[in-house]
Order: C-alpha cells, then structure tokens, then sequence
RNA sequence: GCGCUCAUAGCUCAGCUGGAUAGAGCAACGGACUUCUAAUCCGUAGGUCGUAGGUUCGAAUCCUCCUGAGCGCGCCA
C-alpha cells in the first residue's frame, strides 16, 4: 500500500520556496535543517514548520517575514490554509479528505501500521546472552522484554531483524557448573565432599544432579573425576539453557538463534581475530600475556586477551563473535546489557574500530537495574546465594501480558521499580487492561453490530466524520507511524506503550460519549465503526510490538 | 579519585534531532450506570522541571559548576 505521505510533501513545498527565495535574493546559502510536526495544540493547525526561524540567519531579517513570503507562495490542494504566526511558525490547515483517506488505510490494512524508515538494513539485536549458569531471574527479564520490543519495533520500522542469544558455553564459570553439579551428585551418592564456597549454589543443581543420579546410579561417582565433570557440565548446560529458551518462550520471546560461544573456540576463530589484530598491530606481548592495545581508541587501559596460563579472556572471544556478526554481513548490532557492563563498552568497541568495519554500527543499549516492590515495599533482590528471585515466577504471578508491559513501560536508560501488586490487579488503574480493553471494545461493538444487524457498510459514510474529537482521534492514529519511527530511531520501545495509553484513553472518551450504533443511520454507523476499527488496529499491531496480546474480550 | 546513568505534580513517570500554554496515570476531592461491556467517562486541585551560571530569536531538552541517588573501574564473566 502507498501511504499518503503529506509530511514529504510539505517538506518539499518548503524546500521549493525557500531554494527559489535565496536565488531570487541572491543570497548564498542552502535550505538549513528544520522540522516539521504535529503541533500540540490544534488551534496551531494539523501541521506546523519552524523553517522560516530557521532561515533567519540566511536572509537576515526577521522569521515573521520570511514566514509571510512562504505562505503566499504554498499553494496545494491538500492544504486548506497555511498561515503565518509569531514568533514565525508557519502552521498548515489540511483538508478532511485527507484525514478519511488515512481512517480507511488504517482500518483495511496492518501495512499502514508499517514504515520503510529502515531501509532493509540488516540488524542483530544480542541480547539477553545470561550466562547458562542458572535459571533467568527478574532483571533479565527487563533486557529481554527490552530486546524483544526493539527488535518488533525495528522490523515494523523496515529494518531486516535477526534476533540472537549469545551463549557463554566456554570458560571458567563452566568448569565451575560443572564441578557444581558433580560435587552435588556426588552428595547424593554418599561422598563425603564439600561444596566449594564460589558453586553455584541454587536448588536447580541440585535437581540436576538427582536427574544424573537417576540416569546413572552410582556410574559417575566410579569414573575419573574429568570424565564425571564432564557428563555433569554437559547435562547441566542443556538443562539450562533449555529451561532458560523455555523461559523466554513463557515470555513471548522471539530468539531466532543461540549462538555458542565455545563454537568460536572450536573453529579457531578466537585465535584467528587476535591474529588479524595482531598483524594490524594492535596486539603486543606483555608479562607473558597477550593485550589489545584498547589505549590507541581512547580506553583507560590496555586489555588482557590471553593470560599468562594459556586462558583467553571473555574479551578475546567477544572480539571473535563480533567480528563474526559482521562477517555475516549485518550493518548495526544492536547489544543489550545490564548497565553494570557499562565499563566494558569501551573496550569492545575499541576492539571493533580496529577491526575496521568502517561502515558498521556497533550500539549498545545499557540497560538499568529493574527493583522489584510489592505493595510499596522493596523486594530483596541479591543474585548471590542462589536467593533470586525467578522470572518464570513473575510471569506466573503477573500473567506474561503485565509483566512484558510493565518492563517495556520506562525508559531502559532509567531505573524503575516493576510494582508487582498493580502489574497484578485487573482493574482500572493497570494501564496495560485499559489499552487491551480498548482493542476488546472495538471487537465488542462489531458483534454487537452484527449480532443485532444494524446496518453498516466499512469505509463508507466516513465524511460524517468530522467533530473535533473524531479528527483528533484520526490524528493519533495517524501519528502511530511518527511514533514508530521515533521508538526505532531512539532504540526506546516506551515510547509506544504511552502511545498506545494516549490513543485508548481518547477511543474510551469517544466511545462512552458517542453512540456507536445507530440503526437509522446507516453512514454514521459505517463512518463510526471504521473508525474504531482503525483504531483497534492501531492497538493490536503497538500491543504486539510489546509482545503483549490484544484479546477480542474481557 | 575517574567513568556511565538518573533528578519534572504528594507518588510512579512521559516529554523525538532545542520550539508555541510542561503532560499522563495513581493517590485526593466532586460527579455519571433503565445505555453498544462503568475493566469506562466527566470535572476540581496539584509545578521555581535538584541548585547556580552559560549558549540563542527560544532551554525540562545543549555546555560548565555544585548537590544528591544508582552502577562500574581484575591477567573475572
């Protein structure tokens, strides 16, 4: 479908008139950048430009002027009046034609609620990537409800989106899995053993362990100590991470791949990037150790990625993984971390620059801590000890449609408190049934509609439409593309949740002071109902973009 | 000490590349159900945008200082 793209055809009505005054001034100069918006205030009519302000400096004279110039030559059909104002805005008055247009596209077609902002460009959005040491808690949960929306909102906003988990498979805390779960395995079989202080100490090991106990008997306990490990850390790993995969399922999660990080070991691709920074010269020995020479992009320190025992760092194989990303052609990775990683940035993306990529964007989205609060109370919230708190606990308490809400509520780059009891309640002051209870009214009065056979044809009758809520309402509709872009270009899927609320809250107010149905009016009903069907459209598509249902009733 | 993030109504928070009168929800108070779902709506009240400067036609937004909060500064991940 082609959108009527009226912001694009202003834009270049003004480029036009103020290209033509600088020649016909003989000025130097080109057009500067300005904008054009959606004014808060309808009395500044249905769009609005600061370009003329923003030409002061051009023409030297004052905007008022220049504004005056530009109104009297804009001349469109769409355009019912435009209009100079102080201090030199110039605010556009369009036709309703152009309103019921957008009413019919929004309500026939999801790919209205689409844009082409992106391009098709190839994006990864990593994230999540908790280590496969345990269960994912309630803090992961905001990175994957973070990670998941951005990934919606950039693929709705034409972005080509691969979404992928990195898999910690490889390294110390493994060896510490396994030798967690052995030594738990090795409890249950009666040997006298201790528990090392650094384990992993969660009641999950424990129930992997009596699952090899099951599966084994006491065979574990008679092989050398390695091989026993070994078939614990194996076990334990796919336990995990399928319970972890599972988790994200519950959460409507879409993870397309996990990617392991032990399979860059296992190709040699860990060494391979060290040695093409190495040649590079960006890799020198030092006290028997291998360093990035991090200092060169503007790093603290200098970076360890081999130790003197023979260890590659966790650096070394996220230089190899994100040398891999881009080596499988994606432009932007999108990494999403906890904001207690934000020390590691530096270092990663010097690795990157000298890598060079130069076309490629590395990003990465810190994600602020998340506390938990009941009942205005502070949930503890320790990772330590194995005493945190689950997210398939949450998900299970709040129901899967709240908890994605509420995470995708605030800002990443704030902290915020996920209230439990209000993501609990199932009334009036949880924002998230308010909106979903938008979409089921929509769905509600159709049948109604039909149920009863009130006469109504969609898509027809819609120059009845024309008080000002209803364009205001058409307006917001329209907006939903505006705000889509901006929630991708920002990377804040917020941005859509306080749209969506908006939007509810003036189809509510709309649909309890306008009779929807009327069974003598055929046209009014049609224009109407086309109407709330655009709007629960716009719903359903920002809901699901949050990874949040929209059902037909409650 | 250095670095990152935050500070807006009683509470929780929005406020796109700087734009016109700073918004919403909750809480408070007052109203609306013989009605297409009242899981809703209408109204009232609530602000020195942490402090002090600077940049300009114009600042909650950008820059600097200060205050306060969270997080991070390993041959850990």
């Amino acid at each position: 479908m082609r959108r009527l793209n009226l912001k694009q055809i202003l834009q270049s009505l003004l480029d036009k008139a103020i290209d033509d005054m600088i020649k016909n001034d003989g000025l130097e100069g080109s057009v500067p950048e300005y904008t054009i918006e959606v004014p808060n205030n309808s009395d500044h009519g249905d769009f609005a430009s600061n370009i003329a302000m923003k030409s002061a400096k051009i023409f030297r004279t004052k905007p008022m002027d220049i504004a005056n110039r530009i109104v009297e030559t804009l001349k469109h059909p769409m355009i019912k009046k435009s209009e100079a104002v102080m201090p030199g805005f110039i605010n556009f008055f369009i036709d309703s034609g152009f309103y019921h247009d957008i009413v019919k596209q929004a309500a026939t077609d999801d790919a209205f609620f689409k844009s082409d902002y992106g391009q098709k460009r190839k994006v990864m959005v990593e994230f999540v990537s908790a280590n496969p040491t345990g269960p994912l808690h309630v803090g992961h949960g905001r990175n994957a409800a973070y990670g998941d929306s951005l990934s919606k909102i950039l693929a709705a906003a034409g972005f080509d989106v691969t979404t992928e988990y990195y898999v910690n498979d490889a390294g110390n805390q493994m060896n510490n899995l396994g030798k967690s779960i052995y030594i738990r395995y090795m409890e249950l079989s009666g040997k006298d053993v201790t528990f090392p202080e650094d384990g992993y100490h969660g009641e999950y090991i424990i129930d992997i362990a009596k699952e090899l106990k099951e599966e084994y008997g006491d065979k574990i306990a008679e092989m050398p100590e390695a091989e026993g490990t070994d078939i614990c850390f194996k076990k334990g790993l796919k336990d995990i991470t399928d319970n972890i995969a599972n988790t994200l399922k519950n959460f409507k999660v879409d993870m397309e791949t996990y990617f392991s990080e032990q399979s860059l070991y296992d190709n040699g691709d860990v060494p391979a990037s060290l040695e093409y920074l190495k040649e590079k010269g960006f890799v020198f020995e030092n006290e028997g150790a291998l360093w990035f020479k991090s200092t060169e992009f503007g790093d603290d320190k200098d970076r360890v990625v081999k130790r003197s025992n023979g260890d590659y760092t966790y650096f070394a194989s996220d230089i190899a993984y994100h040398k891999n990303k881009f080596d499988r052609g994606f432009m932007t990775t999108i990494d999403v971390w906890g904001a207690d990683h934000h020390g590691y940035v530096k270092r990663l993306s010097s690795a990157i620059d000298a890598i060079g990529y130069e076309d490629r964007e590395f990003a990465v989205s810190l994600i602020q801590m998340v506390n938990l609060v009941n009942a205005g109370e502070r949930v503890s919230m320790s990772t330590r000890a194995g005493s945190f708190i689950e997210l398939d606990w949450l998900i299970n308490e709040v129901g899967h449609d709240a908890a994605r809400y509420f995470y995708s509520m605030r800002d990443y780059e704030a902290q915020f408190d996920f209230d439990i009891s209000l993501a609990k309640k199932r009334e009036s002051d949880n924002p998230v049934f308010y909106i979903q209870y938008g979409h089921a009214r929509v769905q509600s009065v159709l049948k109604k509609a039909q149920d009863d056979s009130v006469p109504f044809e969609l898509c027809t009758g819609l120059e009845k439409l024309n008080s000002k809520e209803e364009l205001e309402i058409i307006k917001k509709v329209y907006d939903y593309i505006n705000v889509l872009e901006q929630a991708a270009r920002n990377r804040q899927p917020h941005r859509i949740g306080y749209y969506l609320q908006e939007l509810a809250s003036m189809f509510h107010s709309y649909y309890f002071n306008n009779k929807m149905l009327n069974e003598q009016d055929k046209e009014l009903t049609s224009a109407r109902l086309t109407l709330a069907v655009a709007v629960g459209n716009a719903i359903r598509n920002g809901l699901s973009l949050l990874g949040v249902s929209a059902p037909d009733r409650m």
